[in-house]
DNA sequence: GAGTGACCTGAACAGCGGTTCAAGGTACGG
DNA sequence: CCGTACCTTGAACCGCTGTTCAGGTCACTC
């Protein structure tokens, strides 16, 4: 209703950049307006300009965040011949510490149980995003590279077990680093579809 | 060193008690020390005088939670005669809503992402945690009940796949209902160990 | 060159909330 | 009773931070 009207788009876009990066750095709770102003350059008053509150702020660089991540894994993703490669290619994203943007995850989560708009953009960003397994998992079906399971339960198991693994990698646990998650995770999608590991093919 | 003598045991797990309540009503972020301190039925400074400070307790509490939960699922555990009941139960126990402290693991897991202290004691309570999985399967291996997979690399499995699972009922994902988690987890059990659903014994 | 509207800021406001402190119970030993 | 040690509190302190506001710059129009 009284939403106001948003002004120039790219200032308002560098600010949610800049809150992602104070809030990946300092967590939620710890940050301040003006860190983000600060790290965008500009000050307090602005980022009041265009974000009416902090809370707003705050979810809308989340979820800003997390929409970017996808887009660019998904572009990354079409670009692959094979549904094989594709599969690889998604597992290999979502390890960390490659994969840096799991903190703004977790803040996002926690946020989430108590912001029902966080709430409901994290459950859209999260299913969107099993559709994009299940999708590539429907594609290699269909030409062949993959077998069995079912699309959407294999696709709903791995990206539980990818957010489940990732979080303890994340998290430092000594028991299971980025390499153990790899391999549970190709293991997984070997055993359930049949996949042999793309080696990563060469320089030239 | 500078450790002040902690006083009142009793008292002390009170407000530890307390301030689980109040972190998993309103979240982390949003705790108040007087908030705590009118749920333990005391004054802000009292809690003061426990803890040395905002940080330390909130951290305290949240493992405190944690521990507890863990002992009293394990109490539960044991009183249970086969190892497919106890898997079962495990399994169980582990579903929202049923299950009320992921939202105080959530904050545990945004909390550790910067205190070293939660962090640890996350990682953990986490180990243990696949640890009595993985016995139960060891168990139920050696008694005839369980088939085939490695104990450590399944508990690893089902523990990651139990807290990402997790995470999408308590969200509130519309695709992820607790009876969707139930039916994956039993599934991933009986699939990997050869397990059949326990029919929960009636009423003797 | 006055007017307009988008963009931006420094400075001040306001009140919240962690922390401190001086002091008042209360129990117990001598 | 007096002393002591633990437990507890109301009240004050004070720094911090979200938010507001009055105004300033710039570009562009008539």
């Amino acid at each position: 209703m009284a939403k106001k009207a948003s002004y120039s788009k790219e200032r308002r876009q560098e600010i949610l950049q800049a809150a992602a990066k104070v809030i990946a750095a300092r967590g939620l709770c710890e940050t301040r307006i003006v860190d983000v102003a600060k790290q965008a350059g500009a000050s307090a008053a602005l980022v009041m300009y265009y974000f009416e509150s902090k809370d707003r702020l705050l979810t809308e660089a989340l979820t800003f965040s997390e929409e970017r991540f996808y887009l660019e894994a998904f572009n990354q993703l079409t670009a692959l011949p094979s549904a094989r490669e594709q599969l690889t290619h998604l597992i290999e994203s979502s390890i960390p510490p490659e994969a840096d943007d799991w903190p703004l995850w977790i803040e996002l989560w926690s946020r989430g149980l108590r912001d029902q708009e966080a709430a409901k953009k994290r459950s859209a960003l999260d299913r969107r995003w099993r559709w994009t397994i299940a999708d590539i998992v429907r594609t290699g079906q269909r030409n062949g590279e993959f077998g069995g399971a079912d699309a959407d339960d294999f696709s709903l198991r791995l990206a539980s077990l990818i957010d489940g693994l990732a979080l303890q990698v994340v998290l430092e646990d000594e028991e299971v680093t980025a390499e153990k998650m790899r391999s549970v995770c190709m293991d997984f999608a070997r055993r359930e579809l049949g996949v042999e590991e793309v080696d990563k093919a060469g320089t030239g």
